[in-house]
DNA sequence: CACAACCAGTAGCGATTCGAAACCATTTTG
DNA sequence: CAAAATGGTTTCGAATCGCTACTGGTTGTG
């Protein structure tokens, strides 16, 4: 295959396109895409991130506009809310069971579906190179970069039990492979298995 | 290292996430996602694919859409438009002296130059597993997938001029890098969803 | 040539969405 | 307690998108 100049010109726009087609299902799909984000957000999310501020971050767009998606979603009762005891101005969504339901028609389904058919060698680089690109961008663009509590500088296990030191509490079980807004990765980038490459 | 049933969920919303982050400037940015993809799109397609009918499939939108795009770009002088001569109804367009220039300040440079950092070699691979995700995608959604002539079942060289076999011409020599609408991939299984791509 | 069917593109309407700014409630700070 | 800061919501205006109907050029059939 020729080696163009222009070749990462072609892998960004191709990206995007990807992207773009799969967030969104052919318009014949119940949610907008941006619905179909904050869904999955919500779903992928710990208790502590599932909340309009974080998800505002996180697609990179106004606390108006997320409460208006979120408004929507919770009109159309796929999601709950809850005040925080905490913080009695944080409010707390969950997935309802229609909500849970509605990913199964996820339309990212389709692409998932593909990706699940890669070879597990081929999977796994192409995880590597892309959480590469995903952090560097959100680097450029100074923005939050997302990630899993296991994966964080904050996180920590003593004995039986997984803490987070900026939240300065345990982790739940089912929480540490979720997504946390107060994410920042761990000095030396390679952060669990060793990943191939220096960065 | 942790092999999750849900990494290829992981990957499918990294990889929509990072379209996402690229595709649009941070708001802060003079066009719209829509409009950047419709620009990109023209600066990279041969003259008989900067219609709005391709534009429209290759966005997976209405020809209507596809058209008010166009149009907001077309008030912004960045593009200009030539009636075809050989079919009066198809309209062509051409980037402007400013629509090249405003190229130069296109929000996906960032993730350009991040992917121009990578190794030659991930590069390449990335870009393997990426076209394939595409192609794959673009097949379950029934849409057409673009490539450039180069790449094309219809591409033919005779001597020294390239030849298009279904637009039945000579290519410009500029124009066989470039996207073609009627692209139907060479290898593979080429006649699995065949779509009227014969004209 | 007449006629119908078809295709490329556009215009108008309505619904939705997004962003900016203003506004309330709660927490923190001095 | 007063003032500042933070989390969320609301309102308004602009822009976008999809749908339907429409204009005008092209092709096929007798």
């Amino acid at each position: 295959m020729l080696n163009q100049p222009q070749t990462p010109d072609r892998i960004a726009e191709l990206l995007v396109h990807v992207g773009r087609m799969s967030g969104s299902g052919d318009a014949g799909s119940e949610l907008t895409a941006a619905q179909w984000t904050c869904l999955r957000f919500f779903a992928r999310s710990n208790s502590s991130t599932r909340t309009p501020s974080a998800f505002a971050s996180f697609h990179a767009t106004t606390r108006g506009t997320a409460s208006q998606i979120i408004k929507s979603l919770e009109s159309r009762g796929l999601v709950t809310r809850t005040r925080s005891r905490r913080d009695r101005r944080s409010m707390c969504f969950d997935l309802t069971a229609r909500g849970q339901a509605m990913l199964g028609q996820d339309p990212l389904r389709d692409l998932i579906g593909v990706i699940n058919d890669l070879g597990t060698a081929e999977r796994e680089r192409f995880l590597t190179t892309l959480s590469r690109l995903a952090s560097a961008v959100a680097m450029q663009r100074n923005v939050p970069s997302f990630g899993s509590c296991q994966d964080c500088g904050h996180f920590g296990t003593s004995g039986d039990t997984a803490y987070c030191a900026c939240m300065a509490a345990e982790l739940m079980p089912e929480d540490i492979a979720k997504l946390c807004a107060s994410f920042t990765p761990a000095l030396g980038a390679p952060s669990k298995g060793e990943r191939n490459g220096a960065s």
